[in-house]
DNA sequence: CTTGTGTGTTACCGTGAGTAACATTATGAC
DNA sequence: GTCATAATGTTACTCACGGTAACACACAAG
């Protein structure tokens, strides 16, 4: 009992490599360990692909399935999501929960800009009205 | 050279201690190592505090001067500042730079209610007559 | 039955964070 | 001057994790 607070599989917590090979997954859709080591541009062995590509999936990130016998993955949580959970964990570490302090700070530190920011708020007035009253029941 | 691509001083690369005394500061502004390990609610050495407080200086995060011949500490940047940049890089990392992706990503998650959305936006278009254009003068 | 193509298992290494002991220095009291 | 005290400086150990890969095993095709 020493640095083990409460590690589940938190997202964010990503190494390089498997951040690439996730990116690669998410872009492609679907694929095996062999075009996934085609897809990085690094020479690395192919069992080194298939042992991140097994972490991956072990840590919630990939589902994989069976193709004749080559396994073939598959995101199990969309880049968005995925991304979503990293910002809150970010929020609620450092800013206490609240997202607009957090979104003044990114304006103040140039994180992002006037200009985004204005698209920003005409993207949220347009998705308030294109979607009126949801967010809870899908959730896709 | 193997996992080494630029790995800087990039925020969010904090572990649990770091970030519990990070806040800390933040929140009391300027204090002693043991007034951190007082305010902390572990039974941790000091000398353990005082590595982690050296630590994050060295970081970048935090900053001391001398009180008679006492460290006093004091954060180097702002809560915000480093959230803003952590969540940058998870924009970067996993939304290809596309902050509205990452918000729509939120919404759909749930991590962003409707309603806050709506203050956010309220906010934003405050925030957009409040100061007309600079966002590259002063950085504070 | 051998070969090729996949997967399963196991492991080594480097780094970072948690944790702390031990050494050193300066200062004020006697 | 010496000693105790209160700081800081230095060094180190351990563990978990991520990068990387070798090697073993299984099974289908020829």
């Amino acid at each position: 009992m020493t640095r083990n607070t409460q590690r589940d599989h938190d997202p964010a917590e990503l190494g390089e490599l498997e951040r690439s090979i996730l990116l690669i997954v998410w872009r492609k859709g679907t694929l095996t360990a062999e075009q996934v080591r085609e897809d990085l541009g690094r020479p690395l062995k192919d069992s080194t692909i298939r042992t991140v590509l097994r972490r991956l999936e072990e840590k919630g990130y990939l589902a994989h399935s069976l193709d004749e016998r080559t396994f073939v993955y598959r995101p199990a949580e969309s880049r968005q999501r995925v991304a979503s959970r990293a910002v809150k964990r970010i929020v609620d570490w450092f800013c206490e929960g609240s997202v607009e302090a957090l979104l003044v700070g990114m304006v103040d530190s140039e994180v992002l800009g006037r200009q985004e920011l204005q698209r920003l708020a005409e993207r949220i007035a347009a998705a308030q009205k294109g979607a009126p009253s949801r967010a809870k029941e899908g959730k896709r």
